[in-house]
DNA sequence: AGGACGGGTAGACAGTGTCTACTCGCCGTG
DNA sequence: CACGGCGAGTAGACACTGTCTACCCGTCCT
């Protein structure tokens, strides 16, 4: 009935994308997927060995719409290191705010312990590209511990923010003096 | 047999404190945990109506061992903000990292949904005490913006810390430096 | 003595992930 | 053309889960 043929392992992951959307990350039972794509609940088994699998799977369309984002809001890349760092913390918080579900599905414990390989690495190109920004805007310090530190503090900022503890404490009504004040500790005031 | 009266309320959270360190957060079924407190499923329901609410309780014994190890390493409170800050973050690394599973199902997400009173007042108190911490260390900063910025940092780095991701990424083979970088972030150079 | 009742049992129910036997249609080869 | 294999999906079983409900049994109170 809608796009028929488009081949059941990714229309499998769009079922999957467009139900951790609308109804949060416990409606991605195998079953339900299955479901909603119009298939019985062994199907699947023949794409996605393993119900977990089928979540990384989805989970990476989120690391590739979030780097899809963040290239695009690079643009040529003209602008300042500083600059840059400060437009892929904006596009990455704005990314995980809007789209609770899916940023919670990327982080879960149970996807990263498995999975060695495959959603890592979808992570491991933007660290790299953090490094060298990083690098070129603190000189002085080590890069990789400097970025390492500037992640982590991003993505708990993003967690947190995202079940309202640093509303309730800080008092902010948005991210956006938090992503300052944590941008101003990393790499320095800005001048 | 062993410790009979000790009321299956307390028992059960018991339980589930030792099996999420030793088998981790995926063994705490409802029924498992009625099992090895010796009793049938349906008895943890008189005390705990949901299978949510017991998992509440057994997180909830998390943050006041936490809590125990904050205010012990402080002791009398004579060190200096700077250094009982310092302290406070090792104190939490220390604990995340090596009890793992237990730092994992605090932060779950499904339990910071609901018991929307239950854990996150658990956790205010420290962070009360953090901003005071920050407030005499920074006074030309806003303090609950940085010690939400803080605190976040801190959080994150104990998750991308205990999947590996700073392992790989970073090089370093402790997060000592880490807590070391991110203090100096966001309470400035050790003077 | 008898009845209420706290506290625990046991079974049912719907739902889940995995496994296995099977069916059906298509394609290439004899 | 017939036929065998095989990719792809179905359907049912299994063990397990959380929740609900009916029941039971001992202890206390009157």
């Amino acid at each position: 009935m809608n796009e028929p043929n488009t081949g059941l392992r990714s229309r499998l992951v769009d079922v999957g994308v467009e139900l951790v959307a609308t109804e949060g990350v416990q409606a991605l039972s195998l079953r339900e997927i299955a479901r909603r794509a119009g298939v019985s609940h062994g199907a699947p088994r023949r794409y996605f060995p393993t119900h977990l699998e089928l979540l990384s799977a989805i989970a990476r369309r989120g690391f590739e719409e979030l780097a899809g984002r963040g290239a695009a809001a690079l643009g040529d890349g003209t602008a300042s290191p500083r600059e840059q760092i400060a437009t892929l913390g904006r596009v990455y918080l704005d990314f995980a705010l809007t789209h609770r579900g899916m940023h919670e599905l990327m982080f879960r414990h149970d996807l990263l312990r498995s999975d060695r390989l495959g959603l890592r690495d979808a992570s491991l190109p933007v660290f790299s590209l953090l490094v060298d920004l990083v690098g070129r805007t603190r000189p002085d310090a080590d890069a990789r511990l400097v970025a390492g530190a500037l992640l982590a503090n991003l993505y708990g900022i993003a967690q947190l923010w995202t079940w309202g503890s640093l509303q309730l404490t800080t008092g902010a009504d948005s991210v956006v003096p938090l992503l300052d004040a944590v941008l101003e500790a990393h790499l320095g005031r800005e001048w």
